[in-house]
DNA sequence: ATGAAAGCGCTAACAT
DNA sequence: ATGTTAGCGCTTTCAT
């Protein structure tokens, strides 16, 4: 281990107000002007041999960091992402944020993540802020949002930044003329009326959809409604149970609770709004004796990690949680290069069918 | 809904380069300078209350967004937060990172995240990037950082910038003369100690610590060597295994099959590196019929909300996930306020016995 | 290949 | 209560 020199740091160095390294130290380290050193650091080709190489001990020994805030406001090119997303904590939009990172960091833009806690008014709160970095793009989650966040999108989008909508993918409607983003994500409402389909398709009538405790998680109200729409044109019953609010498997197990003891024309099969319920409810079955998917199927949604680890193992639906992210990336990339808008793009998701309602599967 | 004024914002507008509201353009539509309507936007209350009407409707017209790069550049006052994770996806430091973002939210500070994915390289990488911003604070995770890391965090603490490691609290060796740095936590080590002591209590003597599949989580590993260190005190046998990598889940059972299949002196305890892990073992166990805890007593560690609803429930360790955030937070506006350095502090963690190591517990 | 001058948008100090 | 003057640290012209 070589014996640190902080020498050359606390020596020389006229420092500013605040003890900082900036590129007027450096060069005079260098014995050069700071300009020379601003032109290495970006296009070393273009400064002499030994001129870089005495700026590259100066460098060293001065230890600089560049001052991106200056560094941004002198060029006028932002290379921050604002991403709002509804949570981190859950690894849904954890790994869309992954995503993301991954596929815009080397192209050298930094990401500014922040969570709504599915929060409209907290969107909008933290998109003000975020504006204030002036972002070369902004991702937000979903299409619903406030009214002022709306104006605001929309001003930027007019102003050439692109916006992107992840986690949805609403085609317009034919005469629609309201303000459309790009949106990368997938249909809810063909997801919805899938896992109606997949529960028709087993010989249920009797259906029940459990959403969201979370009252603005709209994608997944929007699935339920597709569910139900589904449910009755194929001329089945179903009904929307909303799941009790704290944690999400307890809120499934009681759920499944109520409707066992409900009674009367018993539910033969429930579809969630995530998978957490969805195993809350798989437990509390396993606890209480009811077979499933014999006398009652269930079905989740997110395909998390702990759905195929149950028996039965829990049928769910596989979604493209990193893929949004990455796909995200690359359409913000071609936008920003061509200035033009970003593409919009569908991605694929999957019905995984496991013995929570398919006796003998996976 | 009233009539969107677009007008106002296309029409009038010395824009400047990149089409964007600034200052100027407020104060001219209000008839003063920029000051005046800076100061208004920091106080209210300093500017005469016609003037402020004036301000306020330039600024509903104008629809400016303060423009950060240059107010920190021009104040000099860094708000940000720079913070290192080791990732997001888990649920158990995007508590944290909610932690911090609600204690330091109100208090004006933005928050920089970035996840290392457990690498000390990555964590060099994003913290030489993040170090661009100038941040008022630095928060990194554990005690363990690449040689390049650690000097570029003892400049910054040299420098007066706060330095704070979480997720760990270890107490200096008496002699030691190495750089510290503020550190909010726990002690892995005692944790360590303390599974051991849970399981050697229940009168097991032959034991294993099932360490984390990732080869950089070394305080897995430390709370690993910990439950050795009591164990061989004790007298008790012990060994580490060594998890495959991939799914944690599926590594727990895999985990448990091969220690099933060893045979001859079978151990009768395991501790794991964290709860999935221990999942998967209990879900093998439940499959293979093997009585927990009577034939082989399991315990995990993080306490995640899956835990609890197996059967038998999981024990593991609840931790200060959230106040390692908020307390951080806490320490940090101090230290910020006051210019001295943070203060560390030791969280408190519990051993949360359940029915995997203890018949006919919750 | 290097430097000088000007300015990005804002705020700190001093006026008034 | 408001304006003037400088300057944050860097990058852009435009010289040389």
């Amino acid at each position: 281990m070589p014996s640190t020199k902080n020498s050359a740091i606390s020596t020389r160095q006229a420092r500013r107000g605040h003890g900082r390294v900036t590129l007027q130290d450096v060069a005079e380290a260098a014995g050069v002007t700071s300009i020379t050193v601003s032109r290495f650091l970006r296009e070393p080709v273009m400064v002499a041999e030994d001129t870089a190489a005495r700026i590259r001990s100066a460098l060293a020994a001065t230890g600089y960091v560049p001052n991106k805030q200056a560094g941004l406001l002198a060029s006028g090119v932002g290379n921050i992402v604002a991403v709002l997303l509804p949570n981190l904590s859950n690894s849904i939009f954890a790994e869309t944020a992954q995503g993301l990172s991954d596929g815009l960091q080397d192209a050298g833009y930094e990401l500014l993540i922040a969570s709504t806690s599915y929060s409209l008014e907290r969107e909008e709160q933290l998109l003000r802020a975020l504006l204030g970095w002036h972002p070369a793009a902004v991702v937000v989650t979903g299409r619903r949002h406030s009214p002022a966040t709306l104006k605001l999108l929309v001003g930027l989008k007019a102003a050439g930044t692109p916006v992107i909508e992840i986690w949805d993918h609403h085609p317009p409607a034919p005469g629609t003329q309201r303000a459309r983003f790009t949106q990368i994500g997938f249909s809810h409402d063909e997801v919805g009326r899938a896992m109606a389909a997949h529960l028709l398709a087993a010989g249920h009538r009797r259906l029940a959809y459990v959403d969201s405790g979370v009252a603005e998680d709209y994608r997944a109200h929007e699935r339920g409604l597709a569910f139900m729409a589904a449910a009755r044109d194929a001329g089945a019953l179903a009904t929307v149970i909303a799941s009790p609010a704290g944690d999400a498997f307890d809120a499934g197990r009681q759920v499944l609770g109520d409707a066992v003891r409900a009674g009367a024309a018993p539910i033969t099969a429930m579809a969630f709004a995530n998978d957490h319920l969805a195993c809350g409810a798989l437990l509390e079955a396993t606890r209480r004796h009811i077979a499933v998917p014999g006398q009652l199927a269930l079905l989740g949604f997110g395909d998390f990690a702990i759905a195929r680890q149950l028996s039965p193992a829990l049928s769910s639906v596989s979604l493209p949680r990193h893929a949004i992210g990455t796909q995200t990336a690359r359409s913000l990339l071609d936008a920003l290069k061509l200035s033009r808008p970003a593409v919009s793009a569908s991605l694929p998701w999957a019905l995984i069918v496991r013995g929570s309602t398919q006796p003998g599967a996976g």
